[in-house]
DNA sequence: CGGGTGAGTCAACCGCTGTAGAGTGAACTG
DNA sequence: CAGTTCACTCTACAGCGGTTGACTCACCCG
């Protein structure tokens, strides 16, 4: 048997099952659908201990919708392997473990919740946007990587939300091969 | 002056005003942030009137949200032709005056009303799917066709949904000649 | 051991929103 | 002109859901 944990343990780990609980729901129904109730039934708590912790729905919602841009494989990729990269990036992005949810949660949410809206503009399109721009040589370089930038959308969309077949289906690999020349039509 | 309209002249009056404001809103805010007494609001009328004539909510949104597949120009293209007239075809749908903002009502709510997401997956993406597989000779068809679409999709979202820079504020034209090499890389 | 701190609960409030039913007055009909 | 139909309104209900404040109890610290 193992030893009661510390009062700062049981905390961690009520966020946590909390932040689990308000990812699943956010990204499977959608902010609006989503109730505090439903979450804390989820996490096996009280509705008014989510409060307690962050304060109101949208605060459940900033904590629970993010997109980690840490290390993001694009970055040090030159002009020929941005497609592949970017490919790989988003479906490791959503097929993580700890961070898919989540960043379905945010996904799920950008065209009907304005904060959420404003990340993925922002932060996942502008910014990416920015540093494809960078790496292209070409006339109109902002709207291809803007172009870029919305299909790339388009994939997480329709593989991970609406889960449109055969493309949900498919292998990583299939996709890569089919895409990328695409992607690095737009690039050229 | 005019003649006072007839009492059936009202109703269908009244009818196309109480779709254009719930179209409005529904493409605006999404369907959970609006709200009946909004749109009768905007229409001028009372609440109980929109049930009247709709049933209920979904019912208006049913009738609001739509996507017109009458003579999409893809049906007869052959494939070099395709990128073109999907391209074309996508645009002219949302800028379309009448229908432009049901589209946007279907697209904005497809990722969190059920009913919206099945129409998007089965009728506009699936159905559009197979007619692109039926134009391609290539392996994976059916997986290009729907990449095709994911494609089309994560367009009309960031350029009339999101409204992402520079792409929401570029021309047909522009988007075309850039985009339409690369859905053509796709069926090749 | 005894006070305090903080995790977690309980019960309730209250505004919003979908919805229902009765009512009204003007337009149509015979 | 009398009766009927129908567009339209008023009022009210009922449930859901975010939010709150007081409460309980176990754990930590001096």
């Amino acid at each position: 048997m193992t030893t009661a944990p510390s009062r700062d343990e049981r905390r961690r780990r009520t966020e946590a099952s909390i932040l689990d609980a308000a990812r699943a729901l956010f990204s499977d129904t959608g902010f609006e659908r989503t109730t505090i109730r439903g979450v804390a039934a989820r996490a096996g708590i009280d509705p008014a201990l989510v409060m307690q912790y962050y304060g109101n729905k949208e605060g459940l919602f900033a904590a629970a919708a993010r997109w980690h841009v840490d290390q993001s494989s694009i970055l040090d990729a030159d002009r020929d392997e941005l497609p592949v990269a970017a490919i790989r990036d988003l479906l490791s992005h959503f097929e993580d473990a700890a961070d898919g949810k989540s960043a379905a949660a945010l996904m799920r949410n950008c065209l009907t919740h304005p904060a959420a809206a404003k990340v993925m503009r922002d932060q996942v399109l502008c910014d990416r946007a920015a540093t494809v721009t960078a790496k292209i040589d070409a006339p109109d370089a902002e709207l291809r990587a803007a172009l870029f930038g919305a299909t790339m959308m388009g994939l997480g969309m329709a593989r991970y939300l609406i889960e449109l077949e055969p493309l949900a289906s498919a292998s990583r690999e299939d996709i890569e091969r089919l895409l990328a020349p695409a992607l690095a039509a737009l690039l050229t």
